[in-house]
DNA sequence: TGTATCCGATACATCGATGTATCGAAAGAC
DNA sequence: GTCTTTCGATACATCGATGTATCGGATACA
């Protein structure tokens, strides 16, 4: 069992093994979903016996939060990274353009963090953890969207930045499930764009045109 | 096991299990989640053996999909009334009244919905039929939209009705997200309220005010 | 009420997953 | 290089879940 509060000299194999074993977590869950693996399943994927497994983590569970903090903390950092990268005057069509192509590059992580999210809703404490990181997201894109505030003409239909951050985030996720049912992820781009510049430009253009109706089934 | 295509007089004894077994199903579903629950359990909360369920369902796969269909026409259904109560011009806030106290009344069915999800993502044949029971949900908006086209000032800022009704259900999916985490139907029904109007109504007020920050946890 | 049919309880066989204890081998400290 | 510590493979014991086969009682229908 992996010990908790013993000083225990983190050698690198350790450290290799266990980033093995999140790696395969990671494939092995996007494939079959959380609820349908085990312990054994991963270890193969990893090329490791379930000593291994035991040895860095006390459960199934357990691995699939590291997992999930892992991932989620990359994909901030790269928000982050594409919000920074325009200027102070906040350019809407380019930074939504970024972030979407960040958001949603990798279905696999959707997947995951869907699992998660499901994981969460039953564990108030696990989902404390994932309303904090969700947290974190909507601060820096408030944050981002305040910065502009003065310099581009914005918002006025919804109330203060925070309530846009709020609005993104709902249209992020509401995105994301249509996407994991049609698996066209060059839509729900388009889609989230479409969601995102109506939300966050007043009333701007009037007749953009509409994503292609036409259910692209699964490539 | 239940066997397919074979001609059998359905007695009212076996209705009755059935919907007995559907309802435990649901409650068990919600409270554990789909992936970590038996069929031993489900039995149990139902009150009969495992026999009674192997007469009925083939796996607990057929019995969620089952119990997905049940409850997924009658949310349908509701919704549609909802939507057919206002005469021939649409009232936009009573509506979005209406539609969202349907919608999010009841966080078990969220749960059980969102499990769905997590499975029919994995599954194209599943998916297809989640997919149909979106797009007949989003017609009925899209009509409702159209039919109120001419009376009302509406859209502009999407596309056409289709558009909006696509947008309608994005910002249900994320509110749902959302309240999956923080449990708080009341502050959800309060962003769906402002989201819905947000994108229908082309930059009607302006400062409406926001939903309270505070996160309200669990109650 | 009699009787043929259906339903669901019980018992059983089996399988896969879990967790632990043990031990040889690899890695780090010197 | 040796020596100590740590890691991870293997073997084992156990448990829970699954699916099937069988049988007695319930149900429908005459």
């Amino acid at each position: 069992m992996a010990v908790e509060g013993v000083a225990r000299r983190v050698t690198r194999r350790r450290v290799r093994t266990r980033a093995n074993l999140l790696d395969a977590a990671f494939a092995v869950f996007a494939a079959k979903g959380f609820g349908r693996v085990s312990i054994e399943e991963v270890c193969e994927a990893a090329g490791y016996s379930r000593g291994a497994f035991y040895s860095n983590f006390a459960s199934l569970d357990e691995l699939f939060f590291a997992l999930y903090r892992q991932r989620a903390d990359l994909i901030a950092q790269q928000v982050a990274d594409a919000l920074a990268l325009d200027g102070p005057d906040l350019d809407v069509p380019a930074s939504v353009d970024r972030v979407g192509r960040v958001l949603l590059l990798d279905r696999d992580w959707l997947l995951v963090k869907t699992d998660f999210l499901v994981h969460a809703a039953r564990d108030p404490g696990v989902a404390q953890t994932l309303l904090e990181h969700r947290a974190r997201l909507r601060r820096a894109i408030a944050d981002r969207l305040a910065r502009a505030q003065g310099h581009t003409a914005l918002p006025a239909v919804l109330g203060d930045a925070d309530a846009a951050a709020h609005a993104v985030v709902a249209a992020y996720d509401g995105v994301t499930t249509q996407l994991l049912l049609d698996q066209d992820v060059e839509r729900a781009r388009a889609w989230l764009k479409q969601l995102l510049t109506a939300l966050l430009t007043d009333g701007g253009g009037t007749a953009r045109q509409t994503p292609d109706e036409s259910p692209t089934e699964s490539p």
